[in-house]
RNA sequence: GGCGACGUGGCCGAGUGGUUAGGCGCGGCUCUGCAAAAGCCGUCACACCGGUUCGAUUCCGGUCGUCGCCUCCA
């Protein structure tokens, strides 16, 4: 049995799919106006861990996420770098991908981008203003938040508590403060298309309601995004979408933890955020990615240094030991058991890890007592794909080069990257056992020299990429 | 000002009304040509003050502190 804690209502409830064995999940998508940061790397990594461990407890899971690829920024953004918003955003999409790929996570089996659902917007709009729900004004389209009934029930908030004031855009003809926008009227020269208002472009929020609806109908089960879009973004979406259809919009909804840095979140707007791809390049994707599962998914985490370094300890750990034997036979059962019960209590991806580096230990002990241990590997390699962590440490083409020139001086001849370093490993066997300890040590040092590290074990000698 | 989350051992980070989370680090030991890896032992904590209870880190109240949202944001 399944468990999730649902924002809508701030409690821990059974999940049960609306139709037996199959999912529909909504993540927000980033808007992709600058490149990812850490912040986007932990949000797409916590419900790419709920989706595979979804799937692997036999769940068919439609998994959509959105791109918004029109907004305020984007188009600044663009001017500024004096490009099209399109050359923009084709780039800064790419990035996103890349990086997610590179944290293991899967792509998305629909990524609906906002531009080429504009006709679905206007005609979630015109139901709102038919409805009264929704009013045009002077070229924009709003929603009237006080007459929709439900509207604060996801972020407990009540519309007469509200910080009015700060919300009123001037110059907006808007009937009262908290109307949000549906519709945009175009100002010279911003992409816009034609519209029963005139030529404009889709508020942010509406673009969600469309599309989700669209590719997953409604009422659906998982509605996913960061804390930070609980309010008002996720509360409008709501709003929207049952004041339409008058029926339920998404049945759970599941919000990430921020990212912290220095003790304060990171953010767009400040400039105080951390680059994934950068990230990436310094640490692995691996790395961040156990990084983030160490923590459970809703819980606030601190990027630090040391939390990184650490983490890279960790995944060594497990790699290590993914490298001593061979799995055989079938997953242990007791294992993966108490993970299962570790990732029903609402995916608690910390106590999974627990459970992994805990069968991890029992491993290394039977094998050290020259015991069976192809079952808790089994077991360890399973876990690890189901949370996503990548166990190999890759192989040895681009290093063929560096290879070549260590085997020249020990006398290796020149052949693949593979029959180089089993030669070089087999020379250093013989100076061993010849007692002539300089070179084996030498052999050893040079290839530390470019990332190769050496393990002598009793039963062999094993290499591994650093 | 309103709403919400949280304060755990050297660090990160789960969890529980009475029993070992886990990882990293550090010290010691075993194994080992050395190194590494691995195993074992040690480092036994729950902000503060009250209350409930046979018993609270875990429940209730208060204090202090940190963070998030209320504005674009994963």
């Amino acid at each position: 049995m399944i468990t999730v804690y649902n924002t809508l209502g701030r409690t821990l409830e059974t999940f049960e799919p609306l139709q037996p064995g199959r999912v529909g999940m909504y993540v927000c998508g980033p808007t992709v106006q600058s490149p990812p940061h850490i912040g986007h790397g932990r949000s797409a990594v916590a419900f790419d861990v709920i989706r595979r461990y979804l799937i692997w407890r036999g769940l068919e899971v439609r998994f959509v996420q959105n791109i918004t690829d029109v907004d305020d920024k984007i188009i600044a953004r663009a001017a500024q770098l004096d490009i099209s918003t399109e050359t923009l955003v084709k780039d800064i999409s790419e990035r996103f991908l890349t990086s997610y790929r590179q944290l293991g996570v899967m792509d998305p089996d629909v990524a609906p981008a906002a531009t080429r659902h504009v006709p679905e917007m206007i005609d979630l709009i015109d139901r709102l203003t038919d409805q009264g729900l929704a009013y045009p004004s002077g070229g924009d389209v709003y929603f009237r938040v006080r007459r929709f009934d439900g509207y604060g029930a996801l972020s407990g908030r009540k519309v007469d508590q509200l910080r009015t004031g700060v919300r009123i855009e001037p110059g907006i003809d808007k009937e009262d403060p908290l109307d949000f926008a549906l519709w945009k009227g175009a100002k010279s020269g911003e992409p816009s298309w034609p519209s029963p208002w005139g030529e404009g472009r889709p508020g942010w929020h509406i673009e969600c309601s469309a599309m989700s609806a669209k590719y997953l109908g409604l009422p659906f089960d998982i509605h996913a995004g960061g804390a930070d879009l609980i309010f008002p973004h996720h509360e409008n979406e709501i709003a929207q979408s049952e004041g339409a259809s008058g029926g339920l919009f998404a049945r759970y909804w599941l919000h990430n933890g921020m990212v912290n840095l220095g003790g304060e979140k990171l953010s767009k707007s400040t400039g105080h955020i951390i680059d994934l791809a950068e990230a990436i390049d310094h640490y692995s994707g691996p790395v961040l990615r156990l990084f983030f599962l160490r923590a459970a998914y809703r819980s606030p985490i601190e990027y630090s240094e040391a939390a990184l370094t650490d983490a890279r300890a960790g995944l060594e750990r497990l790699r290590s030991f993914a490298r001593r034997g061979r799995s055989a036979g079938g997953p242990d059962q007791e294992v993966l058991d108490r993970f299962v019960t570790a990732m029903d209590d609402d995916f608690n991806t910390s106590v999974g890890l627990g459970v992994l580096f805990e069968a991890v230990r029992e491993g290394n002990t039977r094998l050290d007592q020259g015991e069976e241990a192809g079952s808790i590997l089994a077991a360890v390699l399973e876990i690890a794909e189901v949370l996503g962590i990548d166990l190999g440490t890759g192989g040895l083409d681009d290093l063929t080069r560096a290879l070549l020139e260590v085997a020249h001086r020990y006398g290796v001849g020149e052949g693949s990257a593979e029959q180089m370093m089993e030669q070089l490993l087999a020379t250093r066997t013989a100076s061993r056992q010849a007692r002539d300890w300089a070179t084996a040590d030498a052999i050893r040092d040079d290839l530390a020299q470019i990332d190769i590290v050496i393990e002598d074990s009793a039963d062999g000698t094993r290499w591994y990429r650093r």
